[in-house]
DNA sequence: TTGTATATTGGAAACGTTTCCAATCTATAT
DNA sequence: ATATAGATTGGAAACGTTTCCAATATACAA
């Protein structure tokens, strides 16, 4: 069934039948109707691919990605391609398989499927100005990474929570409690993660109050799930190096250390303050109920598809948002 | 830069450059070297709507759903996008709008994009066989519900969870270890939930036991989130209406039960047991740890996808798989 | 009635591929 | 050298739309 078929049965060319699928107006009132009849009859529906060829573009947004398991970025998905879909775009998921340059996957998307724009789901700010113009359409650094900084601020949007800066409020915040001897417990601090950002500003803020930081504290834990969180707790712990405070740079991953606080006879917040970062909901309900820092997640999968809609229809040019994560007390640390 | 360029600057003919692209056997070595320079060099990508066009079919496969916000699905949602595109092909993902017939828009989006299948994430075995016959592609129903059995078994195909037998097994678990004035706590039973159903199951598992159900111990929160379920249990907890065990139908809500229960003054497992559904990964470290059945949710996933994958590419006809929660026993619950 | 302006229509090219078929090469056997 | 089979190649149609342009129908004024 084809819009030629369409033509055929009501006596009228493809061109006609366009016009009607397209509301152009230069349509007679009876042919219309006699189409729009037609069409409903048949159960007919135009072939986008068709449209997209002729067309030279789709109404695709490509949403890019390293992986999704364990992520945090599982997260973000369902939201983000939701906003895009109400927003009137179809988001196209690609995911980059290690050992390839995803710069250079995201240009191939947007050239094989014609995007309209694409959402670089923790990118990076080291990108050079040839690969990005490569891409050809609006892009968004979502929570990306920046070591280098090579892009000048009118050639990148990105929208990103200010990692470094909860590393600091958290660590800043266990310091004006009285603590000094902070232990803190992260995922593997391999390629620029999340974590080391909140590693840097943690370091940063015990530097500034003086307070030298002894690096048995430092907690890496091989896995980031909660199992390993757990174990890299109970080896912490095992090993004897005195604390009353701990930053976990996840709520999970302080569940899992208070768990094993718990289990070596330690409670919290009676001999160890713990402080976590996302604000999942749950933290409000544990036991004790968790300080944390809440991460606008809405708010940055919003951001994130407002400003490359924006982007695409040419509303303003290119911005870097930075949202905060904001402290919620819960019951898990205590004033020394 | 579309094949015919590359055609041009190679001096062969477009069919030739073609050739190399799909890997046909009938091009000599020197042509294909030459072509797939120039290909490299000018970064070229083929444009996938004209191919989809002439091909006549697509890699793409529709995730249809009514809804992500704050649903059960949103977590199926990440994972079973990922095992697709491990399968090779491209999940499309679309949302059903309120007043819109589901079936009569899958249909559409399959004849639209030419999809090779469909997931129907929460859909029914209530459609008629005039309507999945429309669709014309294989599809799959992901924890639909079912009512009225419209459909024949080698008529579709599902992947679901026991939900009523979930209910079922944790009644059966409480009732052993002696429980027998237990509360129940749900979500909305509207709409031949999930919720519903297991609290069918749980009211069968009491009646077999001979153990009468007082209707004072149902507590149906009006909202599905944590807080209304907290609230929920604060107001069954006022009542005053004795009980020694809780079952709620889904981990959060526990977890949000037993903080509720806490703040009375009563600690669990000693002065109330509670058991949870779903098996989140957190119910391991919370205090106490949860005894909850656990979803297999993953096992959820692949499935509907390997289902799919199979019907689409032949293997095997139409079957209806139904997935077992097994309880996890954590700390939550104690013997009377 | 005729002419003119305007509304509506149809024809055909174009979008970028794939694939069938026929044509041309190349190599081998006679 | 010639015939023949097989490998390789190019030409052209086809996929289902949109859109430009020219052609026709309609309405209205003179």
């Amino acid at each position: 069934m084809t819009i030629k078929d369409i033509a055929l049965c009501c006596g009228v060319s493809v061109s006609t039948v366009s016009r009607v699928l397209n509301n152009h107006p230069n349509v007679s009132e009876k042919a219309r109707e006699k189409v729009l009849r037609a069409i409903q009859e048949h159960h007919f529906v135009p072939n986008s691919s068709a449209r997209d060829l002729v067309k030279l573009e789709s109404d695709s947004v490509g949403l890019v990605l390293r992986g999704i398991a364990n992520s945090f970025f599982a997260e973000l998905l369902p939201p983000m391609e939701q906003l895009l879909l109400d927003a009137g775009y179809t988001p196209i998921l690609h995911q980059i398989h290690s050992g390839t340059d995803e710069l250079e996957a995201a240009a191939r998307l947007a050239r094989a499927k014609r995007l309209k724009g694409l959402i670089l789901l923790g990118g990076s700010n080291d990108y050079s100005r040839e690969q990005t113009a490569a891409l050809k359409v609006p892009f968004v650094l979502c929570t990306y990474t920046n070591s280098f900084g090579n892009l000048a601020p009118n050639q990148y949007s990105s929208v990103t929570i200010d990692d470094r800066k909860t590393g600091y409020d958290a660590a800043r915040l266990l310091l004006e409690h009285g603590h000094r001897r902070i232990a803190i417990l992260l995922d593997s601090v391999r390629d620029r993660s999340v974590s080391e950002l909140r590693w840097m500003g943690f370091r940063q803020a015990l530097e500034e109050a003086g307070v030298p930081f002894d690096p048995a504290l430092l907690a890496e834990s091989v896995s980031f799930d909660m199992d390993g969180a757990y174990r890299r707790t109970k080896e912490l712990l095992a090993a004897g190096t005195a604390f009353t405070a701990l930053f976990a740079v996840s709520d999970t991953m302080a569940i899992a250390a208070i768990r094993a606080l718990h289990e070596a006879g330690r409670s919290v917040p009676a001999d160890c303050s713990v402080v976590g970062v996302d604000g999942i909901a749950l933290t409000r309900y544990t036991i004790p109920s968790l300080t944390t820092f809440v991460q606008p997640q809405k708010e940055l999968v919003c951001t994130a598809v407002r400003t490359l809609v924006d982007l695409i229809e040419g509303r303003g040019g290119n911005r870097q948002i930075v949202l905060d994560a904001a402290p919620r007390r819960g019951q898990s640390v205590r004033q020394l």
